[in-house]
RNA sequence: GGGGGCGUAGCUCAGCGGCAGAGCAGGAGCCUUUUAAGCUCUUGGCCGGGGGUUCGAAUCCCUCCGCCCUCACCA
């Protein structure tokens, strides 16, 4: 059983024990509310009169509830803010409109953080702040532990100084509700991040596409380069993984004659954890028929622009310092002019893993001596390219090695059909034209069993069942997968990826 | 996993070899238009855990735990 830790938690246990002797129900089962605080303050400045002094044209009656958000005794005459989701509003309750005992409740037995529900009449003050003046009291919900303290001063020069406040990351990770409950902003980018989602499933049902819900326990992964956590069902005793990707599973919806096809969901990858990695992670995918990845670069333009305006209302997104354009088509360029220029390798000229990790030495860079040649291409692209991609960049062209279910170009043995997209410095999101060649796709398969035999972590099961899909006739299509969570670090100008998650993912604690 | 930083009251922080501190929150009192309300008085601490150095450790050293930044792997 509970028991107080603190002073703070100690004398609200006794205030509860107290308000209880008196008969008064702490923690009631409803409330008789007929206004949210957004709603009251708007019906009072509808009749309002121009004179304060002498209030509204008509009573204005409301019953308002909310967290109380501050709370100011003050001998008969005590002061109050309450906070509900749609604003805030603040309370007058004086001795001789709600009675002695109502008022030396509200004084004495009442907290910050605590719910409470006034009925009473709106009104403006003196110094000009919409009001209601109570005539009676109830509580809502007694708080036992005290939430910070957010204090705001606005001073002569117009800026506002904060007073104390809950800023500790962890404990605002750990404790998202009470992060919730002091700052606003805050809540602002989770109502930030509904936005996006809803925009995005408006620009693809929009456009045709239908939103679908495959496996995220799957017997087999696939579709990424990344490790799966795994699992076990108990009656089919089978072991299943959670999915990396949703590839494999829309292509299959192609074959089944949806041309058009999307899905929203969770992705699960056991790699490491940072600033832009969680091991749970929100992605969009989705794949269309008879495009190539130039139809997907158009559409990934448009998408970025729609979502933008609807999140934002405007496609100029100030990022970390920088404005980010995203009314005009994006720069195209090529991998390897990329790499080329940033970092004066042409990859091309060292086609073997041993040849381009020895100049990558000669020129400072620290190749990790296991990788594949595409890797070392995809490291040279992250160290050397990526952190200067702050205005929406496509990098074309990748590696054949790299990129198994990707389209070859034509003439060109050493390149897939294949892009990504940066913005903010951040890759976000990956596209290519698909292969839908079941012969093709099952060579690439086992080349990539090679190519990983000294990286068996990374070797991917074939998906035979993926496969006999093909064979029925896959038409040709592009497809393309983001990180939701970063398209929400970038509309949010937010830097970690811990802030736009309600709960991201932390090491356990003893308490 | 490597490197760097941080962990002191409910919250935000100071103190960095010599009595454990401040503001806010909390408690008592005065106060019927206040808004960081004010004034007087006041409670509250395993200084992240463990070990060591020292006459003496919040402070120096070692170690463990957690968070932040960074590098590596990845979206």
């Amino acid at each position: 059983m509970w028991q107080p830790e603190n002073n703070v938690e100690k004398d609200r246990k006794e205030k509860l024990d107290r308000l209880r002797a008196n008969g008064i129900e702490a923690y009631p089962h409803t409330s008789s509310r007929t206004h949210s605080i957004a709603d009251a303050i708007a019906a009072f400045e509808a009749v309002e009169g121009p004179d304060p002094e002498h209030g509204a044209s008509e009573a204005v009656l409301v019953t308002v509830a909310g967290r109380v958000m501050s709370h100011r005794p003050q001998g008969k005459s005590s002061w109050a803010h309450i906070e509900d989701a749609t604003g805030r509003v603040q309370v007058w309750v004086k001795q001789d409109a709600v009675g002695e005992d109502a008022h030396r409740m509200f004084d004495d037995d009442l907290d910050l953080f605590d719910f409470i529900e006034v009925t009473g009449t709106m009104m403006r003050t003196r110094r000009g702040e919409v009001t209601v003046l109570a005539e009676s009291v109830r509580l809502l919900a007694k708080s036992l532990s005290p939430l910070p303290v957010v204090k705001e001063r606005k001073l002569d020069d117009g800026t506002v100084e904060r007073y104390g406040g809950f800023t500790d990351p962890e404990e605002r990770y750990r404790q998202r509700y009470a992060d919730l409950a002091v700052n606003l902003e805050v809540r602002e980018i989770f109502r930030a991040r509904a936005r996006t989602i809803r925009a995005l499933r408006d620009f693809f049902d929009g456009d045709g596409f239908l939103e679908v819900e495959t496996p995220i326990l799957q017997p087999i992964y696939g579709g990424a380069a990344a490790r799966p956590f795994t699992t076990h069902h108990n009656q089919l005793k089978q072991e299943l993984y959670l999915r990396i990707s949703f590839e494999l599973y829309l292509k299959r919806l192609l074959v089944g004659g949806i041309d058009a096809v999307y899905e929203i969901g969770r992705d699960f990858r056991n790699e490491g954890v940072d600033r832009t990695h969680n091991p749970e992670f929100t992605q969009i995918e989705f794949y269309k028929a008879y495009i190539d990845y130039h139809g997907v670069m158009a559409i990934s333009e448009r998408m970025l622009k729609f979502v933008a305006n609807a999140v934002l209302g405007t496609d100029q997104v100030v990022f970390q310092g920088s404005t980010i354009d995203l009314s005009k088509p994006w720069e195209r360029v090529t991998l390897r002019d990329a790499i080329r220029e940033m970092s004066g390798i042409d990859y091309a000229q060292y086609p073997d893993a041993e040849s381009l990790a020895r100049v990558m030495q000669e020129k400072g860079k620290r190749p990790d001596p296991g990788s594949t040649w595409g890797k070392l291409v995809d490291s040279l692209l992250g160290t050397d390219v990526q952190p200067h991609l702050i205005q929406p960049t496509f990098i074309t062209e990748y590696p054949r090695d790299i990129s198994p279910l990707a389209k070859m170009k034509p003439d060109d043995p050493m390149h897939v059909e294949r892009f990504e997209f940066f913005i903010g410095g951040m890759e976000m999101g990956n596209a290519f034209t698909e292969i839908n060649d079941p012969l093709d796709q099952e060579q690439r398969f086992l080349d990539m069993g090679r190519l990983y035999a000294a990286d068996s972590e990374e070797t991917h099961p074939v998906d035979d069942d993926y496969l006999r899909a093909m064979r029925y006739g896959m038409p040709p299509n592009g497809g393309f997968g983001m990180g939701v969570d970063r398209l929400v670090m970038l509309l949010t100008d937010t830097p970690n990826i811990r802030e736009v998650l309600l709960f991201p993912a932390l090491r356990p604690r003893d308490e």
